[in-house]
DNA sequence: TATGAATGAGTATTCATTCAT
DNA sequence: GATGAATGAATACTCATTCAT
């Protein structure tokens, strides 16, 4: 597969299109009941190239699981960071609540990172080469603005890695299947499990 | 299809041969991998008889994850409730301590379980008519000892459900991905998250 | 299979359940989309008793087919012959027209012995030793009454038979798939051709 | 699927084989009997192309059906009318004849054709755009030339369509059930209906 | 780079029938 | 006669991927 800098603007074009049509079908229907030759057919595309752009179609839905998990972060983020006033938990709480908000309106996207999503390939799409320097600012600092005692960086990004898990997976549970309550009835007791962890 | 209690002493013996057939394929090479086919064959029973005792290939999978869901966490509070000494924290630490030594030592049930539970599924299991009484003791137990100022009842098994669920998730990043660290580094940290909780 | 006069009262009542089930399942959802399972559950009857009343589901669907022709025939014959006035043509047409009268309100009946009907079959049964001897009353008579010059008897029931067949063949296309027109406008037609045949 | 003008040489070469293969097997088997897994064995085509061909097992049917009817039928009109002599009914009848003739050899293409028939399916063939203005030129000659008193073409096609389908019927249960007689023992009173009918 | 025809492995499920009890 | 658990053969259809053009 080429890499994004080699294609000519035709071919970004093309791509654009592939990922585009993926999203919007996946978002539909899942992953099984997405074929390829949907994919193409929306993309407007041949069959073959498809393999062009994407090795596999596992390899389209983790590009499209990674571009959702990355804006909605850096999304929240920007906007906690925004705020003029609030100390470092309620910043991370504004950031959670948004992060929150946003699968609360768009619950496909929530069920499709939540049953593909795949750390190890955010990591290494984050440590890769000079790639995604933007998130990884982003994760670094919230693990440095930690102030638990005696904690180190590594265990600090463990802290925040665990923090944003533990909300992840009560929003897949709290919207989603809408258990062990619903999102809303759930909020104040998670923002006063973070403040007891963050405090 | 029958329900339990209706079936001979024949018909257990048949479904609990599929049962196993089942966990052990679906351990083994996992849940697309697994045929019907492969799993009458080692049950030693006729293809239609698969249908006589499980409506499809999902509830099969669906009765084996409960089943380990409920044995996991029954033994690891069991453990912890026979300590002598101990708090509730320290209780509570060492009933995830127990779960996550569990997995560590079997992780393919962990990776059966996270891909594939569904908490409507266990709540509708525990809350059925005078069914698995004792996984319900368990998690009402677990909530009413907590103790967090101005909390109520429902809250606090709020709280104990996002507990746990923090577990479950680093447990399958940890254990199955490495990431971000293995589970022994991450032990401590999250040891301590859950005292700054409950505590 | 045991014949009608050697079964007891209780059996003559399963074996009666097991043909209105039969009729109401092929009726309502097609010879295909209807199992022994669900005609033995409707028939509140286990499985292997149904082998014990007939030799298999074709033989049950027989039986029902047959029965439909029977009545209807019968049952138009005897209405046309009562009749006090009109010619043989007239009365002809009078029984063909309460059959298609009958057809075009119970479609499914139509469907399902125009698809399975099985003209042996009626032989067979009209012919056994003492059976059924009104039917094959109505058919000679038919034939007899039949005034066509230079014609013999056998030729006569030819008639007969090709004029019905044709007739059933009209419904079936004109009722089930309103082709070549719908039933009411190919009436006035087929009431001149018939008059043409027999007149 | 494609349109038949579509497909390049090859393509109808597999078409070809394919549509050959499926006659052959269904002509042998019956429906029921012939597996699409058949077919494309015949066929020496992969089983996924067939489905590149054909929507399913029944489109292939529903082809072959109309072929074997579009032949026959067209077949025995021009010798009919090939005839330097005969009046109307005379050139009727000698069609008919060779529709018998022809079915009398082939008694497996009559039994397909008859429980497979589908009148709405040769309707729409007929008059989608284009399409089949042989057949549709022979079933208007037919009704043009129809003289009876007092009747309009509407009414006159109505008239064929019915004397065809007392043909077929009779066919089907005189070949091949051999019931009310034999063919050849018909075709004497058939051929007097007939004369009945249309003189 | 782009195409799209061809491939063929892969599988869940149904259901008529039997037969031990 | 009655039961109903057990059988296992039988089959249409999908779809990711390839490769000749």
């Amino acid at each position: 597969m080429l890499t994004r800098r080699e294609l000519s603007a035709k071919m970004q074009y093309k791509r654009a299109n592939l990922l585009e049509a993926g999203r919007y079908l996946f978002l539909e229907n899942g992953l099984q009941n997405t074929s390829v030759d949907a994919i193409v057919r929306r993309a407007n595309v041949a069959k073959g190239t498809f393999y062009l752009y994407f090795h596999d179609k596992d390899a389209l839905l983790n590009e499209i699981v990674y571009d959702i998990n990355r804006s909605v972060l850096l999304k929240a983020y920007r906007k906690a960071y925004a705020l003029e006033t609030g100390d470092y938990t309620a910043r991370f709480i504004y950031m959670i609540d948004d992060i929150i908000n946003h699968f609360a309106e768009k619950p496909r996207e929530l069920a499709l990172i939540r049953k593909n999503f795949s750390w190890p390939l955010l990591k290494e799409r984050i440590t890769s080469v000079g790639e995604d320097l933007e998130l990884t600012e982003v994760l670094n600092s919230l693990a440095k603005g930690l102030c638990i005692e005696d904690i180190n960086l590594d265990e600090a990004k463990n802290v925040i890695y665990a923090t944003v898990e533990m909300c992840f997976s009560l929003c897949y549970s709290c919207i989603i299947n809408k258990q062990p309550s619903d999102m809303e009835t759930m909020k104040p007791t998670l923002y006063l499990i973070i403040r007891k962890v963050l405090g």
